[in-house]
DNA sequence: TACTATTAAATTGTGTGAAATTTAATTTGG
DNA sequence: CCAAATTAAATTTCACACAATTTAATAGTA
């Protein structure tokens, strides 16, 4: 067996099932005005408000090079704001504004829309998360 | 449950491996001096030389806005030659130079090296491709 | 206390991805 | 046969990702 030929290649599908995910994403998204890494960085805000950008980025795995214009353009847009903490210069927090935090009563239904939208079982869906969750782990 | 945490949602973990699996790829295809998306498509010349960029594109869910810099860049190493079909001015076939397909020898142990670096048994790699596989087949 | 090292963001440069438009070539229907 | 529709790439625009460097602020140390 070639192990070049594609369709023996492990990473392929699930780097192709990312895309497919951020595109089913995207119609559900677009009636947030947000992008998915933008969804992303408005859940861990939604989780716990007034976090620094390093605090996000070990979140989400993403480092200021993707994060600072990302946020800039959630700044833009009057859902996040940005401000230097006082303690150190340095960092930045950024902290939901009231139409950051009311945009959350409409991304209520996101998750559902998209797992409807996948066609497969919540059973299929948990197997899956155990399986990626394991290999996460162990990086 | 509060369906809008990060840690209760499914696809935020395949978005999150898919990244790590491409960081993953980083080491060993800096080597043949490929990213990953170019490494995906010389997997797919390497099976069948000779195909039209909308081909390529099919086999990787890519389109031409993706592909065509994509490909100049390919071209430009000199591992690939991009030329007009003589029945179709419309269609660019895509083709390996001598040095592209030679390319394919120093690719051979890519596969098992990344297999490695993730310290995931091949069983539930298996499963995995299995559940990828059924997810993408509904779609 | 200066000097150095470290840290946090921001910046720069390269390379995807996707939507929308454009250009050129080919097909098709009247 | 010829105008209209279709098709294939290319182009344009916007938004990630990541590596590497820079800038500014803080911490640590001789």
């Amino acid at each position: 067996m070639d192990q070049l030929k594609l369709h023996n290649q492990v990473c392929f599908p699930v780097y192709t099932l990312a895309k497919e995910i951020v595109n089913r994403y995207r119609p559900f998204l677009q009636d947030l005005d947000l992008t998915y890494p933008q969804y992303l960085v408005m859940l861990v805000l939604w989780e716990k408000d007034g976090q620094t950008v390093s605090q996000i980025g070990e979140k989400l795995n993403l480092d200021s090079g993707t994060l600072t214009p990302l946020l800039k353009r959630l700044e833009q847009k009057k859902i996040i704001a940005r401000s230097r903490s006082e303690k150190d210069e340095r960092t930045v927090i950024i902290s939901l504004t009231a139409s950051g935090e009311s945009l959350k009563d409409k991304a209520q239904n996101v998750p559902s829309q998209l797992v409807g939208s996948l066609s497969i079982s919540v059973d299929e869906l948990q197997k899956l998360r155990r399986i990626i969750d394991q290999i996460l782990s162990n990086i």
